[in-house]
DNA sequence: TTCCACTTGTGAACGATTTCACAAGCAGGG
DNA sequence: CCCTGCTTGTGAAATCGTTCACAAGTGGAA
């Protein structure tokens, strides 16, 4: 299915792009359930708030398989950008606690769905440890490289409190991990070469706070 | 206690900006329980990953409190920040959809102490409304624009399956809502005026997923 | 075959944000 | 008092991302 490996510029795509792939790939899903075979840069645009401009400049990253005067097969397209967001692969994902936060994302089927499977979970409450979340049973914190290496996890997700994130991560990535989804509130300190994306509900509250004090004060 | 209030250039700050606010906030609030009074602009940009010239940069937006050779009063940053992001007033904040994400979220007690209080809880499931989540009853979906009103509600977080946002917030918006905070995997539509901040673990975790195929093609 | 309506791909203009570089200000010591 | 070391505030430059504008393909109709 996938000879759309002739991608030209793995040079460097711009982060924001890339995050719009996985919007557009979302809407091609869509599409392609619906039985839609091609799609305009347009159409694109205006399902993800975007100009058509931009999702042609986008695409161009990935070479050039638009149809002039038709748009993109939505096939092709998904096939693309599958491929360029690495979704052909099974992740194997740690979790590491499984309280609130770590529970709801465990349960969170869609991740599944997309090749992103959670095969460990860690936690340090004797409660917990030695228990099962799903089909996977919690390991207690000592064992986590122990873990991450028999699973060979390819991506960490951060779920415990603030003050022992960074202590944890470290070792993490002492253990070869080049991946982290942090959900606490806490900046790590990563080598350049782990991938790091922090997830920070305060972070977005306050800059809706933010915004209404704004829109407040102008009246 | 504010002072501070004669901020200058409330004009336009920069989105990005406005998101690191949030943080120097959080590494001064530990800098003042650490007992800190001044911090210069290269500890701030050490602690959050930026750069000197940066932190400035975004100060310079608030005016000038700085004293140079000494950095800047703690006291005085964190009062200037709380108040620019708005967080010296209580939000009341009403939360579509009482599932899994949505009780996470509520149990979160951090956001009560930010000054986000969530006042309203809308649930369409019967087994759901009319129990309680923490202190709060949980009110049909029906009521929705009546418990708005009501709650006085400020800002609303979405956290139902994505097929009903759009509906949802739709009538969040005739309401009177300005802000909206979405955690569906849904491109909302809103009007110009109102503040959305969307949070999608997919888009975060596809990124990562695009960091790791590169990193590995390119060995 | 030619024409037409449509849409892509992309250099170039634009706008926004980040980084640089340095004059100016402050505190403390001699 | 002046000198020294340190740090801010900020124009100007560099970088990065978005939007514009249009030549060049494409399929279909006549
Ligand atoms: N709940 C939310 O809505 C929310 C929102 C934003 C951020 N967060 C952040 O997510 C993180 C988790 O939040 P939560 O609400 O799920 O908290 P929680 O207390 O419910 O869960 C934390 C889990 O981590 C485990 N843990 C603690 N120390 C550990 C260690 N050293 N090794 C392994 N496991 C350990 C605990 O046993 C617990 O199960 C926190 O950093 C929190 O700030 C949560
Ligand atoms: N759980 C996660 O980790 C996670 C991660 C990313 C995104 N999300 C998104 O967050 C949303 C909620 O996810 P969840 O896991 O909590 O799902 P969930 O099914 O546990 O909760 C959804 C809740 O919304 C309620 N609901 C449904 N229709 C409603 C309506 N019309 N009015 C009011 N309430 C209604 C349901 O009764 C349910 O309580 C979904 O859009 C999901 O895609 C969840």
């Amino acid at each position: 299915m996938n000879d759309f490996t002739s991608r030209v510029a793995d040079a460097k795509i711009p982060d924001a792009t890339v995050r719009r792939f996985s919007l557009y790939l979302r809407y091609l899903e869509d599409f392609e359930r619906s039985g839609i075979n091609s799609v305009a840069s347009g159409v694109l645009a205006e399902r993800g708030g975007t100009t058509a401009a931009q999702v042609r400049k986008d695409l161009s990253f990935l070479g050039s398989f638009g149809k002039r005067g038709l748009g993109y097969s939505v096939r092709e397209l998904t096939g693309v950008l599958r491929d360029v967001l690495g979704l052909d692969s099974v992740w194997r994902v740690a979790l590491l606690g499984a309280g609130r936060i770590g529970t709801a994302l465990f349960r969170y089927e869609p991740f599944r769905a997309r090749g992103f499977h959670i095969t460990t979970v860690i936690d340090n409450d004797p409660g917990k440890v030695g228990t099962r979340l799903g089909g996977v049973m919690i390991r207690g914190e000592h064992e986590l490289e122990c873990a991450l290496t028999e699973d060979r996890t390819d991506l960490v997700i951060v779920a415990v409190p603030a003050p022992v994130a960074q202590a944890l991560v470290d070792r993490v990535v002492a253990a070869g991990i080049r991946a982290v989804l942090n959900y606490a509130p806490a900046q790590l300190r990563l080598p350049d070469d782990v991938a790091l994306r922090n997830v920070s509900m305060t972070v977005e509250l306050e800059s809706l706070s933010h915004a209404l004090t704004r829109v407040r004060r102008c009246r």
